[in-house]
DNA sequence: TTGACATTCAAACGTTCGTTTTATACAAAC
DNA sequence: GTTTGTATAAAACGAACGTTTGAATGTCAA
C-alpha cells in the first residue's frame, strides 16, 4: 500500500476528544485520558495538534462541522419535494433533523452538549459556531418561513421566534436528565415522537403571534 | 461585639466561589484563583468546606438556594393580587422575574450559568436543583395556568409545554453572547423589554396549541 | 493568668497536569 | 546505501493542582 493508514492516530484522537469534552467539558479531561482511550502515545496530541487547545478547536472544525452538515442535509432533504414547504412542514422537519435525525443518540448529545459549552461559557470556538452555523442556519429557516407570513412582519420579531424554537429544540436535548426527572420518564422512541410533535406544534402556534402585532 | 463577624472569610469565599464557578466552570478554577479573590488563605477552603466539591455544592445550597427563591418571590408577588391571575399574567410574571426580575444583571446570568453547568453536564447538584426547584415550580405553573385551560388537556403535553417556555427563557439569559451576535446589537433595557414581550405572546400562542389536540 | 476553642497563616505534601525532549522505527527519494 | 521526512515511543520537565500539617493568633470562660 501506498498510504496504508497516513493518520490513523490523528482520527483515534479526533473521535475520543471530541467523546470526552462533550461528557466531561474541556478542562476535565487530560491529553493522557485521551490518547490513553485512543490507545496512543501521549505526545500525539502535542505532535499532531501543537497543544490541547488546538486539538479543542480540532475537534470543531473536524467532527462538529461535519455533523452539522448532516443535520442539515438531513433537514432539506425532508423539504426536497417541497418547492413551497409550509410552516409547519419547516417546523417538523428541524425538529426531526435535531432530535431523530442522521445521529445516533450518543452522537446527538455529544454534538449538542459541545455547542451548548460553547453557549454558556464562550471560547475560542464561539465566534465559529456562531457566523458559520447559527448565522447562515437560523437565516435560511427565516428565508423559509417568511413567505408563508405576512408582509409586514417584523424582521426583528421572527428572528427572535426562530431563535426560540432552536433554543427550545436544544433545550430538549442537551437537559435531557432533567427533562427526564421532570416528565417520569426516560428517552425512548415514543418520548422522542412526542416531543417532535410538541415542538412542532408549539412553535406554529407561537409563530401565529407574529400575526398579531400593532 | 458578641458576634463581631462569626464568619466573614466563609461568606466572602462563597462569593467568590460563585462567581468564579459561574464564569469559568468547576474544573477550570483552582482553590488558589478562590482564596486569592476573596483575601483569604489557601487553606480557608480546606477549613470551611473540607474540600472543593463540598465548596461548590455549597455554593448551590447558601446562595444558589437564596437567589432561586427572591426569583420566585418575585414572580408570586406579580400575581398577589390576583386571585386568578389569567395565563398571559403568568406567563408574563415569569419572564419578567427571571429576565428583569429581583437580581442584577450579573448575579442573573451567574444564577442561570451555574444551573445550565449542571443540566448540560450532571453532576452531584443536578438531583438538588431538579428535585427542590425545577419540579416544584414547573408544579406550581402548570397549577397556575391549568384552570384557565380545557378540562381535558393533556398533563403531559402541558408539562412539555411548561419545560419549553422555561427552557426558552433560560436560553435567552446563558445564550445571551450568541443571541446578541444572531440579533445584531446587545442585552439593554430596550431590548430586554422586547424579550419579555416576546417571550410573553410566543409562548401564550404556543400554549394554545394545546386545546387542538384529538 | 490560665486553659480551651476557633480561626488564620505559611509551608510543604504528593500527584497530576501540559508540554518538551530525545531516541527509535520505517517508509520513500536520491 | 545513504539520506530525508514522518510517525510513534519513553522519559523527563517545570508548573500548578488539591490537600494536609503544625504553628501562630485571637477570643472568651473559668
Amino acid at each position: 500500500m501506498t498510504q496504508p493508514t497516513t493518520d490513523n492516530t490523528r482520527e483515534r484522537i479526533l473521535d475520543q476528544a471530541e467523546r470526552l469534552f462533550a461528557v466531561k467539558g474541556y478542562e476535565a479531561v487530560s491529553i493522557r485520558e485521551i490518547t490513553g482511550a485512543a490507545d496512543s502515545n501521549l505526545a500525539a496530541v502535542n505532535y499532531h495538534f501543537g497543544n490541547k487547545m488546538n486539538l479543542y478547536l480540532g475537534v470543531f472544525h473536524e467532527r462538529w462541522l461535519e455533523r452539522t452538515r448532516r443535520i442539515r442535509e438531513n433537514f432539506f432533504s425532508q423539504l426536497a419535494d417541497k418547492p413551497e414547504p409550509t410552516v409547519p412542514e419547516v417546523i417538523g422537519a428541524m425538529a426531526r433533523a435535531f432530535l431523530d435525525g442522521p445521529l445516533s443518540d450518543e452522537e446527538r448529545l455529544h454534538h449538542v452538549q459541545l455547542m451548548q459549552r460553547e453557549l454558556s461559557h464562550p471560547g475560542d470556538a464561539l465566534k465559529m459556531v456562531v457566523e458559520e452555523v447559527m448565522l447562515p442556519y437560523n437565516q435560511q429557516l427565516r428565508d423559509l418561513i417568511r413567505p408563508n407570513l405576512p408582509k409586514n412582519t417584523d424582521e426583528e420579531r421572527l428572528r427572535l421566534c426562530i431563535i426560540s424554537i432552536l433554543g427550545m429544540t436544544l433545550y430538549f436535548t442537551f437537559a435531557r436528565p432533567a427533562v427526564s426527572m421532570l416528565m417520569g420518564h426516560d428517552y425512548n422512541d415514543q418520548f422522542k415522537s412526542l416531543l417532535i410533535e410538541h415542538i412542532t406544534s408549539f412553535a406554529l402556534k407561537g409563530l401565529t403571534a407574529l400575526k398579531e402585532e400593532k
